[in-house]
Formats: C-alpha cells, structure tokens, sequence
DNA sequence: AATGAATGAGGTTTCATTCAT
DNA sequence: CATGAATGAAACCTCATTCAT
C-alpha cells in the first residue's frame, strides 16, 4: 500500500469512528505510523484527505450503480432488489458513508458530495419506477420522481439508523415491505 | 429578554447555522453583544449551553406530543394529520432539530436527546397504527412497532431534506401519500 | 458578627484549607452568604483580606508574647514552658499560621509579616536565654542570638509539620527535650 | 541543550523566583525564547514540567544520599558532616529546594515528592544516629527515629532562611553545634 | 450597605500547518 | 520522499474587579 493510501484508509477509519473534528493531524499520523509532515506532502490540507474520501465513495457508487442498471428490468421484484442491493452497498462502505453523513452538514465539499449521491440514487429510483410503472407493475398514480425522492430519503434514514443505533434490530424487510405496499400493484 | 434567554437564542442560530464546532465562544459572545466572560456566568460550559437547548426540545415535543394525542382517535385520516403536524412541528422548531441532527454524531448527550425524540416519537406512531387497525383502517398486515420505526425514520429524513436543501420541492405530500397507501386499507 | 468579620473568617478557613489561589473571590462570597460586590465594600482587593489577617496575625501574636515574659524568669523549665507555650499558641492559631506560612514565598506583605513574627520570637528567645545564662541554668558556650534563631526555625518547622503531615506523631516533647539538652546544664 | 532541557531549566529559575502561580506558560515561552505551543510538545502541561523537576530532585537527592552513606560510619564527627554535607546539597540545588518547598502545600503530587525526601532523609539521619550510639559517640537517651526527624525539621528550617532570607548570618555551624551539643557525649 | 450581572484581561491548551534537515 | 520540532492563531475557560440598581 502506498503512503497515499495508507493516509486514505486511517483517516476513512478514524473520521469513521470519532468524526473530523477529533480527527486530528497528530492522531492520524500516530496511527498510520508516520510524521505529520508526511501528511502534507500527499494531501494539500486535513480537509483535502476528506475531499478524496468523497470523491472514492462517489465513484463507488458510481460503479454500483451501472452494476444495478444491468440488473434491472422493471419487472416485479425490482424494488426489493433495488433496495436490498443499496443496503448491501451501505454494508461494505459503512465507514465512508458514516463520513458524508457526518460531515455534509459542516462542510460545503461534503454537502455537494451528498447531493451528487442523492441526486443519481434518485434518478436510479425514477427510472426503476418508470420502468415498473410502464410494465404495469406500479401503480400509475405514482409519481415517479418524488416518490424516488421519498424512498432515497427512507433509504439515508435507514443506513443512519444501522450506523449510529446498530442495536437496533434490523429495519430491512420491513422497510422493503413498506415501500413495495406503497407502490406495487 | 434575559441575558441567559439572549445566549440561548444566539447560540440556537449561530449553532443551526455553522454548527456546534463553529460555533466559538468568542463569536457567540461578539453575535450576542456581550463579553466572553459573561456566557460563563450563565453556563458551565459551552457544551451545557447545547444540553440546555437539547432539553428545551425535548420538553417542546413533549408538550406537543400531549397536544397530538388528544386529537387522534385512530380514524380514517389519522395517519395524514399526524404526519402534517409533525411536519408543523419541525417547520417552528427548525433551529432546534437542526441542532440535535447535526450533534447527534458527536456529543454522547445530544445522541441520548435524539434517542428519546425517536423513541417517543415511535411509540406514538405505533399506537396510532395499533388503534387504526383496531378500527380497521390499517392493514392487519402491519407490524406496528416496526413500521412506525420506519416511518419516523422517513420524518426525519424528511426533516432533513427540508433543513439542508430547502430548495427541494416539498415533499410532504406524496410523502404522507406514500403511507397511506402502504397501511391504510 | 460584623460583615466584614464574617468575610475575615471565611477567607481565613478558606485560604488555610485550599490557599490563597484556589480561594477565589467567587467562591469566598458563595461561602459566607454574601455577594461579590459586598467582599468589596469592605476590603479594597482580595490582597486587602489578606493583608488584615496577617496584622491579626501579629496582633494576637503581640498579646500572647506580652503574656509569655511576664511568666518567665529564665530559671529552670524556662525553655520547656516557652516552647510549650509557643505550640499552644500554633494550636489555637492553627488557620492563621497556616496562612503566613504558604503565602510569605509568593507576596511581599506576606514576606514581611513572616519576618516580623521570626524577629519578635527569636528576640524573646534570645532574652530568654540570657537570662537563663545569667541564673547558670544554660550553658554559657552558647550564643543567645544565633541559637534563638536556630530555635524559632526548629519550632516553624514543626508547625509546618503539624500543619501539613498532622498524621505524623508529635514531637513536641522529643523536640523539647532536645532544644534541653542542647543549652540547659 | 534540547528544547526540552531548556524549557525544563527555564522553568526552574522562573519558578524558583517568582513561583508556581506566576510563572504562566506565556512568559516561560517569552523567556525561554520559543512559542508557546512548543511547550505542548515537550510536557503535557504546565504542571508536567513541575512534576519533572521534582522527579529530577528526587532522583539527585537519591545519588546524594548513596554517597553520605558510604563515607558515614557513625564515629565522633558523623552528625557534623552529615549536616554540612546536606547544607551543601542545599547549595547546589538551591531552585529545585525552593521549588519542592514553595509548591507543597498546592500541589498534591509536590506534597508526595517532599514526603519522600523527608523520609529518605529521616531514614538517613536515625541510621547514622543508631551507628553513633552503638559506638558510644551519642546519649544512650536519645530516641534516634524521633530525633532524625526533629533534626531534619530543622535542616529543613535553616533551607527555608538561606533560600527566603539570604540577607541572614549563616547559621550552619551554631545549628550544628546545637545539634551535636543535643546528642555526641 | 448590599447585590449580582457584566466585564475583559489573561490563563492553559489544542492543532493545522511549515520548514530545516 | 520523509521527518518531527517548532509555530502561532485561536479555542475554551477563570477570576478579580466594577457598576447600575
């Protein structure tokens, strides 16, 4: 792994754990085992390494996201596997999506981060929904773009809930259930 | 006003605003007109001045929450006014639940104040389902605790849209919409 | 009680059980029931508290030293009943001698106070042992100023050793009996 | 010399002079040539840097007393060199004695650090004692715990004039003429 | 006389960033 | 590339003192 990467994945864990603020240039340097200049001679400013945290989760998801185009066709049963995919997503990138989360509301960078996610989860959802409703499979009334607003939101209060309450038992398949209700004929 | 009442309401805006990192004695103290030295006189700390405003929250949903009770007998449209006037809740007590939204991450006591906000809000939620499908309005489907998780999870994702991008659309309707049709026959 | 006798009092336990630092004017008026402003109605500077204390200090410690030489004859049991005496003193001015002795290393006044105490006490010394050398009861090898000192400093030290190990034995009477053997034939 | 020992050294005299309270990281910087963050890199806090000096004379006194021991045998002549030779220690680490003495009764870890010199040299002191009476050089009388102790009191007494009043006559040879007069046949 | 809120200077400490090696 | 000591601005907080009531 390369000093570069080695900074990255620290401070994913610690930004993760402890959240920016706490996060600092000292710590981080101990923990990857290297000095603070070190830090400065990859990354312009503390805030730079998270700039490139988002930056990594929006291409991820971005690489999720044709996966999910592939696999979608509309027909019944794509809602609950849109929504157990995106959960399966938040799984495997739990610390960086704990950082957007936490940082969008202190940080402009973060917010425009956050806003791309939204703004392609959307779109995704629109079209599934689309797609669905032109199958006969949602119902026509619908709408189509707010309603994949509406689930994008459940879905970030979700991923919310199993970051910062993992006690709390798992909301899945009865969040699935709630949604499939909601639009499924 | 008193000056204890002018360092909450300060704190309130300024907090809402930049956040809690931002927030510096020194700039609360020039915003409020007053000297540094005098916050101290009135909080311990200045993490004390959040709790306060965290507590005043509480108590204000509290106080809301009797008010809601009153009014919902689990008929036909209860679902829709409950979601409205929670809605109306957030919309006058906007500074507050930015607060505890953006604190929650990082401060032990506004994560307790949050869980009591969710963990009352829920139960609410739940024993209005629980009424509803008494008086077979809800499906018989519907795990009531469960569901009402899910859908104080929306409100608050909700709440969230509406705090951050106020430029979205409101979405309070179809969002109402959208669980309607999943409970209500 | 006067006012101002009430501040005296509580500034002297205050300042013999925590110092004068720790003693703040806050803390001070919180403990005798009154308000900060009032401390200064009274005094001109918490110094000012102080100060007075110290001239208490000097006061009774003229009074008590007037009664010593009307006692003492410099015949045998002269050092015995004056060491004695002088630890009855330190007991029943235990807060006040305290005070001299923690503050005469960080206030000028202070300072003073100390040395016109060790001036009065190592000159009635030095008086009682030339008259004791005068009766023959001490040996006449030993120079009355210099070994008045040595004394007053060997009795400072076990005030401070009863003031701040009080858990350790008294030594009076060891101590006593070794200031004896040392001058008394 | 290190940051490190410069700022350790710095302290010393400043503390030494002017005291634990007054001598604020600000001006230790100013005179100590360097920032104040600097000292942050070195100590923990201003109270570490006390903390190492006391360590720092706790560990002399200890090298010191090795020595005492070795050229002590407790014959005619012990306690007179015993005490000239603590008068000496005294000399050569005249900040570092001021400092233990001027911050004990503050500072619970000071309070430690004195508690142990103490003892040690008590120890010291009722050991040379006991040698000296079993070879016959002091009164059969004498209780050697309680008296070590009375004579370091006192030692203890005469550092406090050398260090607060450097105006006074030295008192080292009548001290320990006192001393020797008390106990040596 | 008494109050107690307000002050503001100054204390300790933190931390992102720089720079000589 | 890497180091880590040094920096200094700025954070939070304390406290003796003042002053309008």
């Amino acid at each position: 792994m390369t000093t570069k990467d080695l900074i990255l994945s620290t401070a994913k864990e610690m930004i993760a754990e402890v959240g920016f603020h706490k996060t600092t240039t000292a710590n981080l340097a101990k923990r990857a085992n290297i000095s603070e200049g070190t830090i400065y001679r990859h990354f312009e400013s503390k805030e730079d390494i998270l700039l490139q945290i988002l930056r990594d989760l929006e291409e991820a998801y971005s690489r999720f996201i044709v996966q999910c185009r592939e696999t979608t066709d509309g027909g019944y049963g794509t809602i609950e596997k849109v929504l157990a995919s995106h959960l399966g997503f938040v799984r495997e990138n739990e610390a960086d999506i704990k950082i957007v989360l936490s940082t969008y509301g202190i940080l402009d960078a973060a917010k425009k981060s956050m806003a791309s996610l939204v703004y392609r989860m959307e779109s995704f959802f629109e079209d599934c929904l689309r797609k669905a409703k032109d199958k006969g499979v949602v119902y026509d009334v619908v709408p189509e773009r707010q309603t994949a607003l509406v689930m994008v939101t459940l879905l970030f209060g979700l991923m919310r809930l199993k970051l910062y309450w993992p006690e709390i038992e798992d909301l899945s398949e009865v969040a699935t259930e709630f949604c499939r209700r909601s639009v499924v004929k």
